[in-house]
DNA sequence: TTTAGTGACGAACGGCGTTCGTGTCAAGTA
DNA sequence: TACTTGACACGAACGCCGTTCGTCACTAAA
């Protein structure tokens, strides 16, 4: 006997359904992050696009915050970590850095879910562990070597951050690259330098090109370097 | 002839209305800000503070970006300069890193509205006219100035930064004072830190205490050492 | 076959930033 | 003095957001 016409079946394919899960949930929000930016990413957004309402979620993950901490331990994982050697401490943690910060430009605006968490997450916990073991096999003092893996992470995370305003800036501006962005954005500041009153900004005034010199890669890479001298400067000598 | 009694008037008490101002709103801005945190700071909110509807604020601040941009320079402009002394540039960075810490602290949340910020509000102008003036009148390189006077910045606002999304849980969390949340918070890190397999996490579990020694001060205090002295290294010789 | 439990989810709540159109009033002009 | 003009104030609405509630379909145990 055939269904009465005006009882509409309730789930026309219910069958081709994939099952939600907290990975395909974050792997789905990663996906949007990357796509359209820190903005962009709603439980809405992410409900969207796995063709469901945004109270399915729910079942999965407690809630947003939630959400962009798997999302940031999910990233962290991409992170290659290499066997430690405590006698090349400073390559390898520079190493390290420059993976860290590779990670992060590969996902621009994961650093906006990452500041101020103690990480709990996995690959958080195994980056950890691998800075802070160089530190203290090189023979730096627990709480020192404590403080300096603190600050070099805020480090890594303090810029990553920056940059990924910088892209939610870019757009917003609706550009599509950064070369485009860059350049507009350092002829905006030259402009508005350059229009300074002279004797009130005599240093700044007088040297604008230089204020503007070097990319997001040569500012971190000399901050790197400020901190890795600082650290080896408080190294106990072997 | 008196007015039908249906005919509400419409503005009740319009002569004690207080003119609205883009001073008036930065000044609300701020003080929702300082009492009630970042997250409590919404357009409405200011609105709603200085009797009026969000629209009204319109006519003053083109939108919530640009007021965070000029509540967080009337924060800047409590910062205090001293007389530039390049002679003494270290110590004088290190009193003004302070200064800025200081007042970062007094104004909590204020760095969320700070990061990727070009400076070109009068009293971010001032300071970075400070700094790099030291920079350069010690003698070192222009290009090289404006890389260490950039990653100073960061880092003091990377710092507030983390600092302010600390106060935001202790403020979810219910509690009253820091000393409460910092107690709770390093109990349980504690606890979770405890808890991890040792063979995979040797050192993290093995100095749990040390790991969370050091208040924010302290922290802070250390990581603005490791930059200076990282910046003295880079100084040319006098 | 009944029951208990679980995941999916439509609908709604309260809040957000911002815009539109209208209303009011003071200053300038004829 | 009468009229025009323009700036400001603001009620209402739009389209978002995160989250919760109650209900429904379905599965697995009893």
């Amino acid at each position: 006997m055939p269904a009465p016409p005006w009882r509409k079946s309730r789930r026309p394919a219910q069958v081709k359904r994939q099952q939600l899960s907290q990975e395909l949930i974050v792997e789905t929000g990663l996906r949007i992050l990357d796509a359209e930016g820190f903005d962009a990413l709603s439980m809405r957004r992410v409900a969207q696009e796995l063709d469901t309402g945004p109270a399915s979620l729910y079942a999965h993950v407690s809630g947003k915050e939630e959400l962009l901490e798997l999302i940031y331990d999910r990233v962290l994982s991409e992170v290659r970590l290499p066997e430690p050697d405590p006698a090349r401490w400073k390559e390898q943690l520079r190493e390290y850095a420059l993976e860290v910060h590779r990670v992060f430009r590969d996902h621009a605006d994961v650093a906006r879910a990452a500041l101020a968490n103690i990480p709990t997450g996995e690959s958080s916990l195994l980056a950890g562990e691998f800075t802070y073991g160089l530190l203290i096999e090189a023979g730096m003092p627990p709480v020192e070597a404590s403080l300096a893996m603190d600050r070099l992470t805020l480090y890594l995370v303090g810029d990553a951050y920056e940059g990924s305003l910088h892209w939610a800036r870019m757009r917003a501006a609706g550009m599509s690259g950064p070369e485009e962005y860059f350049q507009a954005f350092v002829a905006q500041i030259i402009a508005y330098y350059e229009g300074l009153p002279r004797e009130r900004f005599p240093h700044l005034s007088k040297h604008v090109k230089d204020l503007t010199a070097g990319d997001g890669e040569d500012r971190f890479t000399y901050g790197l370097e400020l901190l890795l001298d600082g650290i080896e400067a408080r190294m106990p000598k072997a």
